[in-house]
This record gives structure tokens, C-alpha cells and sequence, in this order.
DNA sequence: CTAACTGTATTATATCAGTAGTACGGTTGT
DNA sequence: ACAACCGTACTACTGATATAATACAGTTAG
């Protein structure tokens, strides 16, 4: 079964549909999500999450459309994933996050050696 | 005068008008925007963009509300920051933009050495 | 079989971001 | 003084996001 743990939407982090699609290709890019495994109903995620269940369609249609997930009606859904697609969904995870950050950072004038001193910094805090 | 040269409003990335109080933040964080640099009117700035007044208009007004810029009915507006001001706004957009990548890249599985080597590969590349 | 669950679809409502148009009064250069 | 700017304010509209309340048909376990 798909884990919602360790998730819960956030105000000004765009869309929650869209941070729901986030959440379970990062799940899988993780490894902690495989090919087969179970994904909770509409129904009962949205009661977990406390969202609509409209919300949680949107994301899974999403998702099923990018042949992630797999949606049959009346059955239950299921992550359909082969082991290239989880090494690509990870790499483009990684550096949709890094680029961005790394554009910001010279735009503010900060050099290669500062950037990384303050990001591994950072990595060791929790 | 404040220089929106390299700023285009991108999709994905939030609300225009957060997308202008972050670009006159960094301007101000790299050195670029001194204190009593001018800034574009509302119209110059909004015919400028394609983007309406009203939305420039929220930007500057979120900016003046956190005293970087100074706004008087009739006048011009102008940039109004302290040497400490720019210190902490850079602090503050580097580690912002730096802790959402470090968390997010943490939770793919990604190990510190993997997350900076393609840091540094990110950074290099133009 | 059938009851309980599943995915899917529809309609209505509320809020927010952004656009569009207009108006008013203050400042400034000539 | 006066024209050309400026900031400010207001209303109305659109589209996207999210909620809410149903409804229907397929599946699956007891």
C-alpha cells in the first residue's frame, strides 16, 4: 500500500492535487513504493488527508494518464511501474528540484564554493 | 532604475505578483538595486511585462508593507534598504530557496554526496 | 447472491489570482 | 499654471482550485 505518512498538504505549495502526484512519484523514485503495489481509495485517502475526493481523482487521473498508476472501475488501483521508469522519474525529480534552486542562487550573486557550503549546510541539519 | 531585463512571469512558479517581490528582492540581495534606485511606474513596468497594472500594483504594495520600498501618492516610488537589509534578504532567499530542494531531494533517497555532485554538475552547466 | 466497496461522472458553490476598465487626486517639469 | 505623469482605489469579469452532494455501474469478499 501506497504510504501518505509523512505527507500533509501545503498552503503555498501550488496545487494539493499537484502535490499529491509529487508525493507518489516521490515515493516511488525512493523505492519505498513498488510496481504492484496498492494505492488507498479515493474515499479513504481523502478522509485521511481531509480533502474532497474530487481532489484526490484529479491527482490519480493525473497520474494514470502518465501510465504510473493503473485505474480499472469497481477494482482497485494499482502502481504500474518498470524499474527505467523509476530510475527517470528519480533523476527528474532531482533536478527539476536542483535546477531551480541553482538558477536562484546566481541570480543573487552567491559563488559555486559559497552555494555549496551553505547546501551541504543545510543537508546536515534536521 | 530597478531592471527587469532577465524577468519573464513563468508558468508553474506561482503567482505573478510573488514572482516580482521575489525578482526585486534578489536584485536588491545581489547588489544590482541600491537604496534610492527608482523603480519602474506601475504602467511602464505593467505595458512592459503584458501583465495588468492592478498585479504590479500588489507586488510593490506587498514590497512597501515590508519597508523595501517607498511609495507617495503622485510620485515616484523608490527602493528604500539598509546594508543590513540586503544582508538578510540574501540570507533569506538562498536558504529558502536551498532548504525546499534539500528536503525534497532527501526524501527521493538521494545520499549527500549524490545530492552535491549534481549540485555542482547543475551549476556548471549554462 | 448480495452487501460493501470501488472508480467514475455530474452539477453547484466559494474563493482566489489575474485581467480589464475607469476614476480620482497628488507631484513634477516646462 | 498646466499638461503629463504618478500612485491609489474601485467594480466587474474570467479561469483555476477546491468543496459539496449525489448518482451510477463494476468488483469483490463473505
Amino acid at each position: 500500500m501506497v504510504s501518505f505518512d509523512s505527507f500533509k498538504p501545503t498552503d503555498g505549495a501550488g496545487p494539493i492535487y499537484v502535490q499529491i502526484v509529487r508525493h507518489i512519484k516521490s515515493e516511488i523514485a525512493a523505492g519505498r513504493t513498488e510496481n504492484g503495489d496498492e494505492l488507498p481509495s479515493r474515499r479513504v485517502l481523502s478522509a485521511l488527508l481531509g480533502i474532497n475526493p474530487n481532489t484526490i481523482q484529479k491527482a490519480y487521473r493525473i497520474l494514470e494518464d502518465e501510465g504510473i498508476i493503473n485505474s480499472h472501475a469497481g477494482a482497485k488501483s494499482y502502481v504500474t511501474v518498470s524499474p527505467e521508469l523509476m530510475e527517470a522519474l528519480k533523476a527528474e525529480l532531482a533536478e527539476s528540484e536542483l535546477l531551480s534552486s541553482v538558477t536562484a542562487l546566481k541570480k543573487v550573486g552567491l559563488t559555486k564554493a559559497e552555494a555549496m557550503e551553505l547546501f551541504e549546510k543545510l543537508w546536515e541539519r534536521r
